[in-house]
DNA sequence: AAGGACTCATA
DNA sequence: GTATGAGTCCTTT
């Protein structure tokens, strides 16, 4: 049988460093826990765990603390030296090649906790190593395809290794422990218990009415004095309970199966043990490391992954490079990585290669790497000739992780890749989107088991980063090909993952894979801004902040710093003692703009700070930044479109962000206004309209809806007509703008507390237009409540195509996360679905225009709205053909309607 | 130097 | 009341 051990570290460290005499090594420093903690970590991987894992407390609040501020508030501070020696420590199990666990926001025990009842269930024995007697509460027999959760404390070689050895130890079933330990508190967490009642009285009393609950229910017939003070401390029993009770069903994104032993870094170990004076181990040491390690130079990464790693050749000759192109040549398939000198795709400059064709084996092809070590290297030219015809084959496929990135590199370096077949990447966003990150150190540890060689951990990071190609070339080489060796391993698990779920598999082939290159056409393109006007705005803005400024420190009788929002809201809500109205989510008094009208009418500052901010916030965001964001090769600003930023499958926009260009005010739309077509174009803008509703109309099926986009009605006047049972034109402006909320809201998942915020009105009169509404689209409600009761048996919701997102947070006991997840449910297959049905426009769109290269460029996407440049003379025949290929990719059961603009900038064209 | 909190721009 | 990214301040390391 397989066999975990988790391992307690905060526990062992404290009980061995009040265990063990002060020991101090040679130097000084103390010596004694760190002793103890690796005495016992020597003896776990004598016994050869096939996972293992070290867990501490994270730094931060825990879910405890909510429940009870004064959790823990008798704990004296961590005596100083303790503290020295908990670096030292980690130091110690990382060089032992042992993985350390510390979760922000989870205790270590609820980390245990979690691990040892998800590895349980997969079959896996577990073994926790811990001091902590609340472990008890999890013990169980292995049962059918479950393993079993035992304990083991190391300390005092005590083991509880079934349910009978529990009931001998306590008096109680493991089952029974969270009580016990409830009735009983404990004094080191400051959690108080039943006064007088100690191992024997919950037992005692556990044994006879079953449970706390039991206990709780009869503590009227318990007589004498403890009866009193069961009597007495009643009303904190069940927190009690909460706050022992330890949690395992946190979701960690941690597989236990990821958690296996790294070789031993024997060098670092041999360092820590002399240093520290562990003669025994180090005797141990030395005899068992049978080949010692090549000598450690500075440039030698601490990673101990890396001795486990593939083979991995560094190609520095024409022999080299050949033998490499004729295995990719015989290859069906291969993984391909680029090293560059910066994160921009439109700047960076190709510093290396990598490539692998079978796991395990891959190479790295350096380039450009600089350095008095750095040896001569095959030129780029050279190189990327040879490579070339491979990679612009469309027939053979290439692997990438996020190969968008080098797709852009390559092409700058002349090379246009063809056959850009998967994507780790898009992949593991298909497979798992709301579930964990998707990065490649994130996907090795999740799927592999496998800790990469981080790149901060060959380049350093802060300000001593170095430029790639400043890195030793060994060290390069050990990175970069297991970027690709690891792609590679990755994409087998993941197509084998997607090959079992056609849907998805469809999303990810026929959505994902296709918009790769077109995405990356797009970003190539760029959009050209009128750089000139956006500085004559910049300059404008910052005229009329400064008169905002002086007018704000004159009412305020001092210099002010109106863009602190702490120095704010101290003289607003204490100097001038306005009302508090609106908070922030963190509980302080918000200045934000709700809270600002708010109390608009009783002072003259609020207006003045909201100008400010509105003047301020154009400028650093948008009239400052986007001039600088020109790329002087291009002379045009190149945005970065994230394929899985977005759970719902939406995309993102980054550096700059393009998708939140002003356009509500009207000095916003001046900004949008420096967007502008070159001289002989125009920019033609294509949106879709009222998407997400149509999207309902269809999901929902409802009969009303269906029938008023049926009858292309104006759908926020239709629905006031609808739910007000009055004719269309006797519909008011107020009205429809109340439907329009309502019909926003429902998209948004809303309840009658938001409504009625945004229309201004009292909740019951809210609650009445939602109900009043769910009466004329009953389909609506219907189902509203289905997708409800879909995240919460499934733990997801789809799209119409069939893209996933799961809510972990659908089935939490925390009511306000719960909420959340029912209010995402509820809008992620609109928002998917609209992102889906604009990703398959986009290549479609993208397949046509292919015929007119440059007549018009694609430039621009914001969810629902797809931006071109455009031959004068060709905007014709785009607004002939674009709006039919966006509304043709999909069958709903509405028709979709595209809108069209045009103009000589971006602000004419919306 | 890095990260969290706050605020605000978009669909 | 969904989904994002970015600038600024301010605390922590």
């Amino acid at each position: 049988m397989t066999r975990l051990v988790l391992i307690d570290g905060s526990s062992y460290l404290y009980r061995a460093f009040h265990a063990l005499p002060p020991l101090s090594n040679a130097a000084g420093e103390p010596t004694g826990a760190l002793f103890g903690v690796v005495n016992m970590l020597r003896a776990h991987l004598k016994e050869r765990p096939d996972y293992i894992a070290f867990v501490m407390d994270a730094p931060g609040k825990t879910f405890r603390d909510e429940l009870y501020p004064d959790y823990k508030a008798n704990r004296p501070p961590m005596p100083e030296e303790l503290r020295a020696q908990i670096e030292p420590m980690l130091a110690v199990v990382d060089a032992l090649g042992i993985p350390i666990l510390r979760v922000p926001g989870v205790e270590a025990d609820d980390v245990i906790g979690t691990l040892a009842v998800q590895a349980a269930r997969a079959g896996i024995d577990v073994t926790i190593s811990t001091g902590d007697k609340d472990f008890a509460q999890l013990v169980r027999e292995a049962d059918g395809d479950s393993g079993a959760i035992r304990l083991i404390n190391t300390m005092t070689g005590s083991r509880l290794e079934s349910e009978a050895a529990v009931v001998e130890k306590f008096g109680v079933r493991p089952t029974q422990i969270v009580d016990y330990l409830a009735l009983m508190g404990d004094k080191i967490d400051n959690v108080p218990g039943v006064e007088k009642c100690g191992e024997k009285t919950a037992a005692r009393w556990l044994a006879e009415y079953g449970s706390l609950d039991g206990v709780i229910a009869h503590a009227d017939a318990v007589p004498g004095k403890l009866g009193q003070y069961l009597r007495d401390a009643l009303p904190r029993l069940p927190l009690n309970r909460q706050l022992v009770t330890i949690r395992t069903d946190l979701d960690l994104g941690i597989e236990p199966q990821a958690l296996v032993l790294r070789p031993r870094n024997v060098e670092a170990l041999r360092a820590l043990y002399t240093r520290y004076g562990f003669n025994q181990a180090l005797k141990e040491l030395d005899a068992t490391a049978a080949a010692p390690a090549p000598s450690a130079a500075a440039t030698t990464p601490t990673n101990p992954a890396l001795a486990a790693s593939g083979q991995y050749e560094t190609v520095l000759t024409q022999a080299q490079l050949q033998d490499w192109i004729a295995r990719l040549t015989a290859a069906d398939a291969f993984a391909f990585d680029t090293e560059t000198d910066a994160l921009d795709p439109q700047r960076a400059r190709l510093v290396g290669l990598s490539l692998s064709v079978q796991t395990g084996q891959a190479c790295y092809i350096p380039l450009a790497h600089v350095g008095p070590d750095a040896p001569p290297q095959l030129p780029t030219n050279v190189v990327l000739s040879a490579l070339r015809p491979l990679l612009q084959d469309p027939g053979k496929r290439k692997i990438g992780q996020n190969g968008k990135f080098d797709l852009h590199v390559l092409r700058r370096h002349g090379v246009e890749v063809r056959g850009y077949a998967d994507d780790t990447l898009l992949e593991s966003f298909v497979l798992e989107a709301g579930l964990t990150r998707h990065d490649m150190d994130s996907l090795a540890r999740r799927h592999l088991g496998y800790q990469t060689l981080r790149f901060e951990d060959v380049a350093g990071k802060g300000a001593r980063q170095i430029p790639f190609s400043q890195v030793a070339v060994d060290l390069a080489c050990r990175y970069a090909a297991e970027d690709a060796d690891i792609t590679l391993r990755l994409h087998q698990v993941l197509s084998s993952q997607l090959a079992t779920e056609p849907r998805l598999q469809a999303v990810y082939r026929d959505i994902e894979m296709p918009l790769v290159p077109v995405l990356a056409r797009m970003e190539a393109n760029g959009v050209q801004i009128d750089a000139a006007e956006l500085k004559r705005q910049s300059h404008e803005l910052g005229q009329r902040m400064l008169e905002a400024r002086a007018r704000a420190d004159a009412l305020a009788g001092r210099p002010i710093n109106l863009d602190s929002p702490k120095q704010l809201a101290a003289l607003l809500y204490e100097e001038l003692a306005l009302p508090v109205r609106v908070k922030t989510p963190g509980g302080a008094p918000s200045t934000n703009e709700d809270a600002l009208e708010a109390i608009a009418d009783l002072h003259e500052l609020p207006r003045v700070i909201l100008r400010y901010r509105s003047l301020a916030k154009l400028r650093s965001t948008y009239t400052d930044t986007l001039p600088a964001m020109i790329n002087p090769a291009t002379g045009r600003v190149h945005t970065s479109y994230n394929q899985a930023g977005a759970a719902t499958g939406r995309l993102s926009s980054s550096d700059p962000n393009l998708q939140n260009i002003p356009v509500r005010s009207e000095e916003g739309r001046r900004i949008r206004a420096a967007f502008v077509a070159p001289p002989g174009r125009k920019l033609v803008s294509f949106d879709y309209s009222q998407i997400e509703l149509r999207i309902m109309a269809h999901l929902s099926e409802d009969p009303a809806l269906l029938r008023a986009f049926a009858q292309g009605a104006d759908i926020h006047r239709a629905t006031a007509a609808e739910v007000l049972g009055k004719p269309l034109d006797a519909v008011t402006a107020d009205e429809r703008r109340a439907a329009k909320a309502i019909n926003f809201g429902l998209i948004y998942g809303m309840g009658a507390h938001g409504l009625a915020r945004q229309l201004g009105i009292d909740r019951g009169q809210a609650q009445d237009y939602i109900a009043l509404y769910f009466n004329r689209y009953p389909g609506v409600r219907d189902y509203m409540e289905r997708t409800r009761q879909q995240a919460r048996t499934q733990g997801y919701v789809e799209t119409v195509f069939g893209r996933r997102l799961a809510l972990p947070q659908i089935a939490s006991r925390n009511a306000s996360q719960r909420a959340g997840a029912e209010r995402a449910a509820i809008n992620a297959p609109m928002q998917g679905t609209a992102a889906d049905i604009i990703k398959r426009a986009m290549v479609a769109v993208d397949a046509w225009l292919e015929a007119h290269r440059d007549r018009a460029l694609m430039i621009l996407q914001v969810h629902d709205e797809l931006v071109f440049e455009a031959d004068a003379d060709f905007v014709p025949t785009l607004q002939a053909e674009v709006p039919a290929l966006m509304a043709g990719v999909a069958n709903l059961r509405v028709p979709l309607v595209v809108d069209c603009g045009v103009g000589d900038n971006w602000d004419q064209a919306h």
